[in-house]
RNA sequence: GCCCACGUAGCUCAGUCGGUAGAGCACAUCCUUGGUAAGGAUGAGGUCAGCGGUUCAAUUCCGCUCGUGGGCUCCA
């Protein structure tokens, strides 16, 4: 047979050939890394000869589906190691997850994390044992039998689906006595699943659905090599450390929760004075970019949220309460009373575009299991904006708003991916708006972000009901993925609030509107800096600036001078001349990740200088005072505005 | 909301196999005037999350409630 190398080579085989022949034939450091390969592109064991001719891939954990096939493995391993130890085991599914891997099990009497060292252990003896992973094809019939004589009741539901899809033959592998439904392909043996972890426990509802049966999910991970996982683990560590819950708590910046409610975020002076901060900037930011700012209340009557539908789709996530015997509701979103704004009177062409955005607080009910820390809270500032164009102008205002949201991000250095979310043609009923808005609107998106030269990925069907949407995901300093900026078209408000424009022609037109948030949510976005920055936030959002130190009493006038000083310049700034060692003072600082500290003592008095400390970095020695204030100056001034809309 | 785990001083945590509790940090007072990440002494501070049950006795065992965490689901 003909096995075609990625290079281009070609080789003959004799037919019987394995994908592990091959890779041994390429070198013998490859076929210990091989995992898997593909042959023309689909997925294999390297146990099984190969089918035919073909150009080969030998998969291994470079690769992300080697790394798939070795997570996957490795969730076969962790189920087979728990039904030994727990028999009467259910399997659910088990797939491989970034990161890892889990399995859903119904496990009996599973007493919970503490298990996990035992399973780790069992899973330690059968890597030893090195026990291969053989894959068996069979008659669907015949798998039903077989899963219904090991009593795997949600395998045979799995199976009996599949029969309906018309499946005839499936596969399943085992590896000793573990046999488990599965498409493969898996790793030659489990040997090769030496570092792996064991990482947490949670419950997990069959197949995601709320109704049906809870099963336990074990989460883990597995890598190629002890640094990898060693890696992986420092990674998870550092996570930790940074939680925005842990350092918002140490750097009192807010609680969210306990006796103030859960999901309700309660700002304490240091965290105020980090979104006020933010939310300036913000607003000049928008000024600048041709935004006119507005206010909504937080309350209005429940006709409001009929006309815009809320009262009918998104009830269940909303307050309601009575006043004087009509019935209100808590705003769950800034939109109405935009579009109200909008409404106000009759618009012309020439008002367009018009954006009038507006820092929003909003609630909504979120059921008590979802919430988290600053991440996922019951009330929250949106920082909201609509923006009503007509056809025309749709292109340059998805430019402008893209390149404000990446303004914003730029500022704290985060970097990002763009996702384009379209409707889905074969469910066009389920979409509002006419059709024709959507074909016209869909294809500007994509050409606009073309345009601004920015990669980004279509995805087909996860657009909103409601209109075409652009979202852009942030990545922190540790590589995670947050939800970043989202720019919506909404073609469902202008027709309930019936908003048009007379156009040149004299006659009324929709108007189209672009919903857009940049941040999202600011108590979000500030648990997200938290992480990203691990509470050195950058100095001008530092809550306390700099702190100047007199080494002794003597120096505390001199020291009150610098401090009206840097005060003049607008920094936030303190003296501490409690009655503590200049050692301790520092620390104090330090690990209130103060940015700047300027000592003075005796020395400094008679020169007219201040040591400069620099948090994180240490002692810069003496320099004048002017030059002292200048240098805390400028680290903490604020980004330079964005020019133009 | 559901499954599992957890809840001891402001914070981080010991402890009590059932006899009502302890450390470090933080706080207060005093001493200390100290040159770049913790000077010393003294003191105050807890209905052991809340309610109920079992018991001679519950912070400890059981139940419920509330809260928190890890997930499921959902979303900003």
């Amino acid at each position: 047979m003909r096995i075609e190398f990625p290079d281009g080579d070609v080789e003959v085989f004799e037919p019987g050939t394995t994908g592990m022949d091959v890779a041994e034939s390429i070198s013998r450091g490859l076929a210990k890394k091989a995992l898997a390969c593909t042959l023309d592109e689909r997925l294999l064991d390297l146990t099984v000869p190969l089918p035919a001719d073909g150009s080969i891939r030998i998969l291994t954990f470079a690769d992300d589906r080697g790394k798939e096939v070795l997570r996957h493995s490795a969730a076969h391993l962790m189920a087979s190691a728990v039904k030994s130890l727990f028999p009467g085991t259910r399997l659910g599914i088990g797939p491989a997850i970034e990161d890892g891997f889990y399995y859903d099990m119904d496990i009996p009497d599973f007493p919970g994390s503490s298990a996990l060292e035992g399973v780790e252990a069992e899973m330690r003896r059968q890597v030893e044992e090195d026990v291969p992973f053989k894959r068996q094809e069979m008659d669907l019939s015949e798998a039903l039998q077989l899963f219904e004589e090991l009593g795997e009741t949600l395998k045979l539901e799995l199976l009996r689906e599949l029969q309906h899809k018309g499946e005839t033959r499936v596969s399943v592998y085992r590896h000793g006595d573990f046999v488990d439904l599965c498409r493969g392909p898996h790793v030659p043996s489990t040997g090769l699943l030496r570092h792996f972890n064991l990482l947490g426990v949670a419950g997990a509802y069959w197949r995601g659905d709320e109704r049906r049966q809870m099963l336990t999910r074990i989460y883990g991970t597995v890598f190629d090599s002890a640094q990898g996982l060693k890696r992986h683990l420092q990674l998870l560590e550092e996570a930790r450390k940074r939680d925005h819950r842990k350092l918002g708590k140490e750097l009192e910046m807010f609680t969210v929760g306990g006796e103030g409610g859960p999901g309700l975020a309660y700002w304490y002076p240091n965290g105020t004075v980090v979104l006020e901060e933010l939310e300036r900037h913000w607003k000049e930011a928008h000024r600048a970019a041709g935004y006119q700012l507005i206010r909504t209340p937080h309350i209005a009557p429940a006709e409001l949220w009929q006309t815009s539908g809320h009262y009918d789709y998104y009830r269940d996530n909303m307050y309601f309460l009575d006043v004087e015997g009509a019935e209100y509701a808590l705003k769950p979103m800034n939109c109405p009373g935009h579009m109200l704004i909008y409404r106000g009177r009759k618009r012309s062409y020439r008002e367009l575009p018009m954006r009038l955005a507006e820092l929003g607080t909003v609630y909504r009910y979120e059921k008590s299991g979802v919430l988290h820390g600053l991440m996922r809270v019951r009330g929250f500032t949106q920082d909201d904006a609509h923006i009503f164009c007509s056809q025309n102008q749709i292109t340059d205002e998805i430019k402008g708003v893209v390149r404000l949201a990446l303004y914003f991000l730029k500022i704290f250095d985060f970097g990002y991916k763009i996702r384009l979310s379209l409707m889905d043609a074969a469910e066009a009923d389920h979409y509002a708006g006419n059709e024709e808005s959507w074909r016209t609107v869909e294809p500007v998106l994509a050409q606009a972000l073309e345009e601004m030269e920015e990669d980004y990925a279509p995805v087909t069907g996860e657009a909103a009901f409601y209109g075409p949407k652009i979202d852009i995901d942030l990545r922190d300093a540790l590589g995670r993925l947050w939800q970043g900026p989202t720019i919506q078209f909404d073609f469902n408000l202008p027709e309930r609030f019936d908003l048009t424009y007379v156009g040149s022609d004299g006659a009324a037109h929709r108007v189209l509107t672009i919903h857009r948030a940049l941040y999202g949510s600011m108590e979000r976005f500030v648990g997200c800096l938290i992480e990203h920055y691990a509470g050195n936030l950058p100095g001008w959002l530092a809550p306390m600036q700099c702190i100047i130190l007199p080494i002794t009493s003597e120096q505390r006038e001199k020291a009150l001078e610098v401090f009206r000083r840097l005060e003049d310049v607008g920094l936030r700034c303190a003296v501490d001349d409690s009655s503590e060692t200049v050692g301790y003072r520092i620390r104090q600082a330090e690990t209130s990740k103060v940015p700047f500290m300027l000592v003075i003592g005796e020395r400094e008095v008679r020169s007219d200088m201040a040591a400069l400390r620099v948090h994180g970095e240490g002692d810069r020695g003496s320099i004048p005072v002017d030059e002292a204030v200048e240098t805390v100056r400028e680290a903490c001034r604020r980004p330079a505005l964005p020019n133009g809309g």
